[in-house]
Parts: C-alpha cells; structure tokens; sequence
RNA sequence: GGCCCGAUAGCUCAGCAGGUAGAGCGGAGGACUGAAAAUCCUUAUGUCCCCGGUUCGAUCCCGGGUUGGGCCA
C-alpha cells in the first residue's frame, strides 16, 4: 500500500507520516522540494538530524546540496526507482511539494535535456516573449498568459529543443495514476488554525536559530535555489528582525493557500480530515 | 477647563464647488509537466463615528455629541 499524505505546510503531516510508518512498519519518502537540501534544515521544519540518523526507513531526505540544484525531472527519476525497490512493502509519502508528488504518481514525463541557460531570451519582455509563443503554441500562450515569464520561456524552450510544442507533448499524456493501492490522506485543519499554527513555528524557529542558519546559507556562493525559500529569502531583503519574521510568517500563510488549491484540484481522490487522529484511523481502515 | 487636528474597507490612508466612494497592504478564489517554498491570474468588502439642521440630494456645509491625538492652563 502507498499511502500518500498531502496537506499545507505545518499541518503536521511528518507526524501522520511517521505514526502510519510505524503501524505498518512502512518506508517513507520525502516529497518536498527543499527537504532534500542537507544544507537545509531549521527553514524547512524537516524531521531531525537525529531522527534521520536514527531511521533508516526515511527517504530523499538530506541527500543533495544546495550547490547543485534539483529539479522534478530528477526528483521523479530517484523516487520512482525507490517505489520499484520497494514496490512490496508499505510505502508512506509525505511532503509538501504538489508537483513532485504528481509527477511521481501520474503519468508526467520528462526527457533529458539540457539545462536551460540563466540568461536564455533575457532580452526579451514578457509581451515580446508571450507573442512569440503564440505563434508557436498559441495553446499552451493562452494558458500562461502575458505575464508569467518564467512559463513563457520554459515553453519556448521546449519547444526549441525538443522539437515538439508543449501541447503536442502533453497532450499524449492521459490525467492516470500510475500505481495501484494508493491511499491518499488529506490534512486539512481550519484555515485560522493553520495560520496560528503557521505563525508559532515561525516564532519557534526564530527561537532555534533560524537568522543564523539562513545567513550561513545566503553566505555560500551560488545558491540560487535558497533565495526562492520561504525562510531564508527573507533575510536578504534588509529588514530588521521583526519585520522579517513577520513576513516569513506571512509567506508561508501564502504558500499554504496555494498548496491548498494544488492538492484540491489535482489529486481527485484525497479524503481530508481536520484532525490527525481521524486521519490515522481513516488510513488504518483503509489496509 | 480652553484651543487645534483627526475619525472613510480588516489595516494605513486618499477623495468629494454637495450627486451614497478608491489605492496600497492584508484577506479570499484560481492556474500549474524541468526554479514549484517558484511563477502567474482573478476578486470582495463600507451605517464614509453618532444625532439633528440646511438642501431636491450630505461622507462633504452648519450645530450639538462621542472618541483619539497634540498644544495651552
């Protein structure tokens, strides 16, 4: 059985995980996208490094460096092999990053490629971009819109490489779960609670010595990926103490409303519960 | 006690020769196939402090309150 727990961020989703993991002596397998940084950890409210170390039943943890970046192409490869080595045993996922999640379980495919250079198109406005697109996949231009430059380039940039347009590629693909016996677990307590609960773990990161470890990260050259992470971008952007704090808070307030929207329109067959213990009794019933 | 200034969206504030109001922030909803803790889209709300008066019509003008701040005693 995979039992896959999806949830907003400080919804206590690593304590599910590790009660499932222990019922049915099962393996667990990180999907979120910053927990696989050992440079990474306070930020990121991953389990310890002690429980880690003591747990060898943990997955796609710690393994990578913030030098060298991952990336959901990667990600679906080295989780994939791990659901085939383990296709016999209990598996719990658990993280926070939608994509990777879907990328895994569904059918979303990736070819190598080469990576995309830093400065690809950078002449080019987003309206100049956005128009450009339209021509090549009007499609795929629609859906993104004028604005998203990032999108937009991407998908020029498929389309030049791969010599198939994003919509042609995708449009093979069928919305189908890849594997059998999937259960998943959705948390999802009040949205008031979750802020609350959002804003004291910030405070107690704080408390932990979150300034200190965000700092050391910034300090290391190239480290593209921690200047997008909630937690960590933050202390670049020259506020004082409270007012970072205040808008990591916020951020992740943010982040957890989007992973909200992402796990309620692409995974169709989560029963959610506002409370752990249902949550755990719910995933009992279901073996 | 006297004088002055303010009171408008959840917050900070703008506005109006009198024709029942708008920005930013926050909030809410949404998209999502190689940065996804990223990137992008859409959107709501108001006894304009209260009571009277003038007026066809008052958030705006007048009078009286309430309340916050400042100055003087």
């Amino acid at each position: 059985m995979i039992f896959c727990i999806v949830g907003p961020t400080a919804s206590h989703k690593s304590e599910l995980a590790e009660r499932i993991a222990i019922e049915f002596n099962a393996i667990v397998i990180n999907f979120d996208a910053f927990q696989v940084y050992k440079e990474m950890n306070l930020g990121t409210a991953k389990p310890s490094e002690d429980f880690l170390n003591n747990h060898d039943n943990y997955f796609m943890y710690n393994f990578r460096s913030i030098k060298d970046p991952y990336n959901v192409f990667l990600y679906q490869k080295d989780a994939r092999k791990l659901l085939e080595q383990y296709k016999n045993e209990n598996i719990v996922l658990v993280g926070g990053t939608g994509l990777y999640l879907k990328a895994l379980l569904y059918d979303y495919r990736f070819e190598e490629e080469e990576k995309m250079p830093e400065d690809y198109l950078e002449n080019y406005t987003s309206e100049e971009l956005y128009q450009l697109l339209l021509k090549i996949d009007k499609d795929d231009a629609l859906k993104i819109g004028p604005n998203n430059l990032k999108r937009l380039k991407r998908s020029i940039y498929i389309s030049e490489i791969h010599n198939k347009t994003k919509t042609e590629i995708n449009n093979n693909l069928k919305d189908s779960l890849l594997y059998e016996n999937v259960c998943f677990v959705g948390i999802c307590p009040p949205r008031e609670e979750l802020y609350e609960s959002i804003n004291s773990r910030v405070d107690i990161m704080f408390e932990n010595g979150l300034k200190e470890e965000a700092k050391s990260l910034l300090s290391i050259n190239g480290v593209n990926q921690a200047l997008h992470a909630i937690g960590y971008k933050e202390f670049s952007f020259g506020l004082d103490d409270e007012e970072t704090k205040e808008l990591i808070k916020k951020n992740t307030r943010n982040y957890a409303k989007r992973q909200l929207t992402f796990f309620r329109h692409q995974f169709k067959d989560v029963t959610r519960f506002e409370d752990l213990d249902e949550a755990f009794l719910y995933a009992k019933s279901r073996y």
